[in-house]
DNA sequence: GCATGCTCTAACGTATACATTAAAGTACGC
DNA sequence: GCGTACTTTAATGTATACGTTAGAGCATGC
């Protein structure tokens, strides 16, 4: 899992410490290490990390600007929950430019080879499914959706997406195994694609809208349904 | 002008010299006293804040995180150029964002009070145009839009777009000499506030797009024209 | 027992110190 | 005169020092 990024020793780092502290806070959040509403003075994370608070600091800023930690004054950093209210507002938003995003795809008409990813992530996604492995569905659902945005051409919305992703993360993944299979997905998918191949930028906009909101009403639906006010 | 957010003596700060640092560069940036290309070192922004070296590292940050400026290594800091293409994408994820957001309020269905601030931005508008007072025009411009935004309950979609907004603005402030009269804009405005009025969410968000595609149209006329790749 | 005000601790915000290292300048050989 | 390797400089990244102050704990009075 997570194979494509490591590179050498140091799996993320940027050389500096700021970036090492950055990166390595960000995977303890994401892989649900630091659980949400887990606290820590800065003092802490310097040592936890081996390094000094300056880096630690400097790494907090971006992690709280990114939404993922709130720093207060006295009580050190704390993982910020999403709550339900959040998680919708994330889909809202999501849903609003990964519309566009197919939009834009749709309209560059893209040569087939460029879509290969796209193609490859939805063969993964069912054979993930078959072989009832939820992680490894996920995790191409998630390269689905990543592809899909950058070969939008546009960079900004692309880097915003992936931003909003990373804070839903989190509930998407404990909410995995409460809801149905995921049998629907796969197939607004291809739907997707195929509007896409068409070069139908209306319909797959459509697709993509249709797809969220059938998303958000799931997770809406079982937030509502464990009483989860927070993950 | 920016009257409502002056409290005390410094006009915004939030007590620390970190805030105080980013409100005055931010200030600085959006006001093109520091145009884009500007560069400075840490040290001598430290000195001309009257501050230390350490606020005004982690000031940037939070700059650099919005898109405003860059941090090169040996080179300080540099205020961002904004490209054609960027400008661009911006008004994508803009036009994305603001339509659901005007499609979200239509779906409120808002009292009429909530509504006010959009018909006093609007009428703004029109006054600032009869004066030809293209500044005021372009402030309430952008109060209109704040208060859309602000309107669809979403917090993270309207911090979303006001970040968005920022990076655009100097453009904006820009070519709004060099762009025909915004004559079109008023009635698009009131066109959309109908549709919310109405409740029609449908028609909010084709309203909006119709009115942000007009936008994007002609300003990459305009940076086309006059050969303006960066501002 | 509970509220109020005081003391004291320690976490933070900021300043400063310091080692590292990229970049500019310089001398040298050809 | 030109390219190359060395020296020097200075901006940064990081560590550390330090004053300030929020907040916890405690004593006191009702």
């Amino acid at each position: 899992m997570t194979a494509t990024r490591t590179r050498k020793a140091a799996p993320e780092a940027g050389g500096s410490l700021v970036d090492t502290a950055y990166h390595a806070m960000r995977r303890r959040i994401l892989d649900n290490r630091w659980a949400p509403g887990f606290r820590a003075l800065e003092q802490e994370l310097a040592l936890t990390l081996g390094m000094s608070r300056t880096p630690v600091r400097e790494a907090l800023i971006r992690l709280a600007n990114e939404g993922l930690v709130e720093v207060v004054p006295r009580h050190g950093m704390r993982v910020l929950p999403v709550s339900a209210g959040d998680m919708d507002e994330i889909y809202q938003v999501l849903g609003s430019l990964e519309a566009t995003a197919a939009e834009l795809v749709a309209a560059r008409k893209p040569p087939r080879a460029e879509l290969a990813p796209l193609e490859a992530a939805s063969k993964a996604m069912d054979a993930a499914l078959a072989r009832d492995d939820l992680d490894a569905w996920a995790e191409a659902d998630e390269r689905f959706h990543r592809h899909l945005v950058e070969l939008s051409g546009n960079r900004l919305l692309a880097a915003t997406v992936q931003n909003f992703w990373d804070r839903a993360h989190r509930a998407r993944m404990f909410t995995l195994r409460l809801r149905p299979k995921p049998v629907n997905s796969t197939r607004e998918h291809t739907e997707l694609v195929r509007a896409i191949r068409r070069g139908d930028a209306a319909a797959a906009r459509e697709a993509h809208r249709a797809h969220r909101e059938r998303g958000r009403r799931e997770l809406t639906a079982i937030l509502a349904r464990y009483r989860l006010p927070t993950l």
